[in-house]
RNA sequence: GCGCCCGUAGUGAAAAGGAUAUCACGACAGCCUCCGAAGCUGUAAGUCCAGGUUCGAUUCCUGGCGGGCGCACCA
């Protein structure tokens, strides 16, 4: 791409520079996009850095390197700026070639050469089976799914995996739950009982029950609530277009023995001890793992807590191979966090290897009404509902669109009414434009031939709006790497709405379809392809369609 | 009380310590005999407060103020 090798040529020259004037060589520095008033596709702001670690003016140390870049075969020009900048603008034949490098770039683009591939196992929603998936967990999901898209586009290898808490006391509370709305259903006066799960999803699902249940326990009731209803979040992942590699059930770790061998691998590193009868991961003692207290791993009572099973499961995505870990939770979670790191840091592995997303809060209005969700009382809005009303695209461009680690206000009636206004729309209709551009440019037979599209012809592009597009599509590599380095597709989609801007501006300047000039109509139908197919990249990196019409 | 996250135009957000802070919605004024007006062009409007580090701070540090979340032998 051409923004790499230019990366490339520019950090070469500069480098030799530093040797020459006895300074350190400028590693790590990254190229910018300079701001709208400087005509320009690519900005350096290493002078100002340059010239402080040498003393120098930045001003001079910006004309030197401007001059030593000027051989560079895809510059035009680069000049130095006040305080210390330098602007360059490259060659138009360098940005036409460039708009069908991006389209065509193979997997593993995004990433530096020198970069190896990261194995990572991805592990997000991984919602408790005892009720429908949430509309939080959409944002979870968009945001894990947008990620193994990304990172697997980028060549890095990458899995992902739903944890199931199937297991421990949550199953039979369920059960006697749902017990008691079958009796209820059944004319037999029953209460759910204290502490249980109060959802009215519950009553559908009392009516779903098979004969056999006359004769069930608490226990069965329960095994069949959780069947039923990780079904239920397979096929609402399914819709939500979230695909999983593997759905890894805790009940798969306590049959295995892999908990007990967990906590035996745990006592034979001395991390264990014993208080008041319960079971103790020591930790608290270890400043880099950063927990501020212990935690119990087994209950006075004999029975694990949720902890030791889930520290269970952590060891074996490490013994699978994977050297990384992306863990996604929400802010309710964060808590949670400090402790994990302990407990890895406690079986003998780097606690920065994992790396934890916590993801804020979704707050849900009806227009300026503020919605108030609670769980145990069913009165929460669920992913089905919202995936329903707002659209599956909509609300996954809306959920990648924000950092996580923002707050992010859902108004429902908003995008059941106005749901056109949604940016989503805005990228979408980019597509659906160049689609049909296209449809029209077949009409009048002036489309570009060729088996595979080549590069659109420089000499015939020369526009400011044309330019800017090219520039634009230039970034998008930029744009994934930043989703890697942040671990959040949120750069990617912002980019993908901006692109869109620029197209749109592109579109009303630049008449593509004209006949009587079939050859500036062919190579601006190249552009429009070029941008179609970022497009379409960005938007199913994204999990979001690219309609060909709207 | 302690910890984590967030305070940016009317609203919701973006911005590797860089230039005249970007984008969308909303408001106002224009633009379809012409490839899709779900679009474009223009205008008004913004970094919570007080210090500090820096040539340069929305960004980093300290202290306020405001909002969210969490502090279990729950999951």
């Amino acid at each position: 791409m051409i923004l790499d090798s230019l990366r490339k040529a520019l950090l070469e020259r500069a480098a030799a520079w530093a040797k020459e004037a006895g300074v350190e060589a400028p590693e790590g520095l990254a190229l910018a996009a300079p701001p709208p008033h400087v005509k320009a596709e690519v900005s350096l702001p290493w002078p100002m850095v340059l010239g402080k670690r040498l003393r120098k003016n930045p001003m001079g140390v910006a004309k030197d390197l401007a001059a030593r870049f000027k051989d560079i075969p895809e510059i035009e020009s680069a000049v130095a700026a006040p305080p210390g900048f330098i602007n360059i603008a490259l060659k138009t034949s360098a940005l036409c070639a460039n708009v069908k490098a991006v389209t065509l770039a193979p997997e593993g683009y995004g990433r530096d050469a020198e970069a190896k591939p990261r194995k990572i196992l991805a592990e997000f929603v991984s919602a408790n089976p005892t009720g429908p998936l949430h509309m939080a967990s959409g944002r979870g999901a968009t945001l894990g799914d947008a990620m193994v898209r990304i990172l697997r586009r980028i060549g890095h290898e990458v899995w992902a995996e739903y944890y199931v808490n199937d297991a421990g006391a949550r199953v039979t509370l369920l059960g006697e739950s749902l017990k008691a709305r079958y009796d209820e259903l059944h004319g037999r006066p029953a209460q759910v009982p204290e502490g249980g799960y109060q959802g009215d999803y519950l009553k559908d699902l009392a009516a779903r029950l098979p004969e056999a249940a006359k004769s069930w326990g608490a226990d069965e009731f329960g095994r069949w609530a959780m069947d039923t209803l990780l079904a239920s979040h397979k096929k609402d992942m399914d819709d939500f277009r979230v695909s999983f590699d593997r759905w890894f059930k805790e009940s798969e770790l306590h049959a295995s023995g892999a908990v007990e061998k967990t906590l035996q691998f745990l006592k034979d590193r001395g991390m264990v001890y014993e208080k008041e009868s319960a079971l103790w991961l020591g930790t608290s003692s270890d400043e880099k793992a950063g927990d501020d207290k212990d935690r119990v791993l087994v209950r006075s009572d004999g029975r694990p807590t949720y902890f030791l099973p889930d520290i269970a499961y952590h060891k074996t995505k490490y013994d699978r191979g994977y050297a990384e870990l992306i863990d996604i939770f929400g802010a309710d979670h964060h808590g949670y966090v400090p402790r994990l790191k302990a407990a890895i840091a406690a079986l003998g592995r780097d606690p920065d290897s994992c790396h934890a997303i916590v993801h804020q809060l979704i707050h849900l209005y009806r227009g300026q009404e503020a919605v108030k969700m609670s769980k145990r009382a069913g009165t929460f809005v669920s992913l089905r509902e919202v995936m329903e009303e707002a659209g599956t695209d909509a609300c996954r461009f809306f959920f990648a669109l924000r950092t996580p680690d923002s707050h992010l206000n859902f108004d429902l009636e908003l995008a059941k009414k106005q749901s056109s206004d949604n940016p989503v729309y805005y990228c979408q209709y980019v597509h659906a434009r160049i689609c049909s551009i296209f449809r029209e440019a077949a009409k009048q037979g002036i489309l570009p031939t060729g088996a595979a599209l080549p590069a659109p012809d420089a000499r015939l592009l020369a526009a400011p709006e044309e330019r800017a597009l090219m520039a634009k599509i230039a970034w998008f590599p930029a744009a994934l790497k930043s989703c890697e380095k942040e671990l959040s597709p949120h750069p990617l989609a912002n980019y993908v709405l901006e692109l869109a801007g620029v197209y749109h501006s592109f579109y009303e300047k630049c008449r593509v379809n004209d006949a009587a000039n079939p050859d500036l109509s062919r190579a601006r139908l190249l552009l429009c392809a070029g941008t179609r197919d970022v497009v379409a990249q960005g938007l199913g990196l994204l999990g979001v369609s690219a309609p060909q019409e709207m």
